[in-house]
DNA sequence: AATACATATGAACACTAAAGCATATGAACG
DNA sequence: CGTTCATATGCTTTAGTGTTCATATGTATT
């Protein structure tokens, strides 16, 4: 008997290749735990770049670098109070994704 | 006037460390592009390990390494049917994560 | 304007991780 | 039992990523 399963169809149904590579960026930016601590510390409150930095024992350079990363990704948004760039979550599916790999981590 | 913020409060209320590598280390099995296709063509039918390397038109060996990844991850198990592994989701999570992240790309 | 302060950026380095090749394992079947 | 087929594994190469240091940018203050 020949192979059962049909590839082609099956590659016919997959998503588009930008689709999955867009998918795999976006996860890239929660893979790391220095992103992970700031979107973690960020859902407890508002914080300028300096306080993340001292909240997580870490340099100020390392936390900017991570910051343009979740930028990018329009994870997290700033506004200026003089000095101070003051960074929050910019939005609302990081609670949900935190929650659904947090209930897989539990299990 | 000193600063605002108590970041020993904050510290306080950060998930353990260990929770947070955890996490991270969860994204990482999401982060890679021919992960995301696997669990991608997986979610569409079970298969075995040549017919996923068919499909996606790659290397058995690499297949099978990232096989791997999503076996210690516990997002994906396979039984065997003689000389064939036929792998297939383990998750219930997989398609929750899935949709969260194509929401906040599509927006 | 000059200085101080907060943040961003660029380059260098160390570390990690994906893919390919060759080979090992392990099941099926004559 | 030896061969074949499917899959796994170890090693190597190559590409990528996080952190640090040094410095640039840009805002406030005197």
């Amino acid at each position: 008997m020949e192979n059962e399963v049909n590839t082609e169809k099956l590659l016919e149904q997959m998503p588009d290749e930008e689709v999955i590579y867009n998918m795999a960026e976006l996860f890239k930016v929660f893979s790391d735990s220095t992103r992970v601590r700031i979107l973690c510390v960020l859902q407890l409150s508002e914080l300028t770049v300096g306080d993340i930095a001292k909240v997580l024992s870490m340099n100020q350079s390392a936390i900017s670098h991570q910051l343009r990363m979740l930028k990018q990704a329009r994870l997290v948004k700033f506004k200026r109070d003089g000095k101070n760039l003051i960074y929050s979550i910019a939005d609302e599916h990081v609670k949900t994704i935190f929650s659904q790999i947090s209930e897989h981590i539990m299990e």
